[in-house]
DNA sequence: AAAAACAAACCGTCAAGTCGGTTTTTATTG
DNA sequence: CAATAAAAACCGACTTGACGGTTTGTTTTT
């Protein structure tokens, strides 16, 4: 039991990194299991014996891209702590994530769940252990604000995150984007500040 | 040719509102065009007959929803500038067709174009028209201010709601919407004064 | 008569899941 | 320490069902 679990493991890895990878690249809608076989450089039957099916297997690799957002954001906070990380430069690391894989492959996923309530469910807790993590990360940003001001500053910059995500479909222009990120940083200092 | 032109105009309207039901409760991924067909009353031979394929029909639907918008928001500003509606007022005129019908048949068609450089060639035009005449609007609501400081106050809000529609599949919570878009709009009337 | 509007059967394609089989690793036993 | 049984990892052909587009036929209008 020792060369079988690491090789399990590792299989298990490159078939959620290749989930992933097709998931953004292809979208949900052709989303196909071999392509994501083929990417993982292993056999369909290799797939369906680590993932009961579809479902399962996107299940978890969202659970993955979500657990690395928020050690991101994590490992942030405690630089904005020791002082090599200013508020700017935070809110610059989750709009590197946000405009990068995680948003577009959350959005995917969001989009089936509105439409399977089964599949929801399975995402629910999820969704729920991410925002409260989140959250936690937002009151340790400002411990000064009450903890009810620190989740609307830090939901008004998660929406608007968002929102620039799914702008950047049509409007392929970083400058555009790194104004308009420039725009709330400073709306977002006076709030701060007051 | 004038019962016919009626009849056609008639079904075509049909269609395109099935679709956008259908594209709205179904999601793309489920989107079927024999569903549209019976959601409409008419048969598969009638959407061919009027619509060449898919795209066709979904690039002419959303079409209809984009103008419907602007033309409403379009509204908005008349009556905001005869003191029938506050500057609150038009925000939530936009929150509500954003959390509607609206919003998320857009983010389905944006996932679909995304993918489809063809598909997406096609929406370019009507994406920029709809961009540039929401941009009017704003300049309108805002003929004091720069106009790139309109525009940035404009994008920065549609994508704040954006992102509120997007959060709202998974949270169904109308009481924490309008908290943020209270906490927005006190943060937008701030800006607009100073 | 001709053209438009509509109906519906048909077919080719394509992918998810199933399943019997193969190879490799781990546990057991004399 | 083999020998072997058992279990896990993996492979790929096949079934099955579904849907988009085509095509042929029918009715109604001009």
């Amino acid at each position: 039991m020792k060369w079988q679990q690491r090789k399990s493991w590792e299989t298990r890895c490159k078939l959620l990194n290749a989930a992933l990878t097709c998931l953004e690249r292809d979208g949900f809608h052709s989303f196909r299991l071999d392509r994501v076989a083929s990417e993982a450089g292993v056999s369909k039957g290799a797939l369906t014996h680590h993932f009961s099916n579809k479902d399962d297997l996107l299940v978890h690799a969202i659970e993955k891209v979500l657990d690395e957002f928020v050690d991101a954001l994590a490992r942030g906070v405690e630089e904005f702590h020791d002082d090599h990380l200013t508020l700017d430069g935070f809110l610059d690391l989750m709009w590197q994530h946000m405009s990068g894989q995680l948003y577009m492959v959350t959005l995917e996923i969001a989009l089936k769940a509105r439409h399977e309530p089964g599949f929801k469910d399975l995402l629910t807790p999820q969704v729920r252990h991410f925002h409260s993590r989140i959250d936690d990360i937002w009151q340790q940003l400002f411990p000064h604000l009450s903890p009810e001001r620190a989740s609307h500053l830090m939901n008004l910059s998660m929406n608007l995150l968002r929102g620039m995500g799914t702008q950047s479909v049509f409007r392929e222009d970083s400058e555009y984007f790194n104004e308009l990120l420039r725009a709330w940083k400073a709306m977002l200092r006076q709030q701060v500040a007051s």
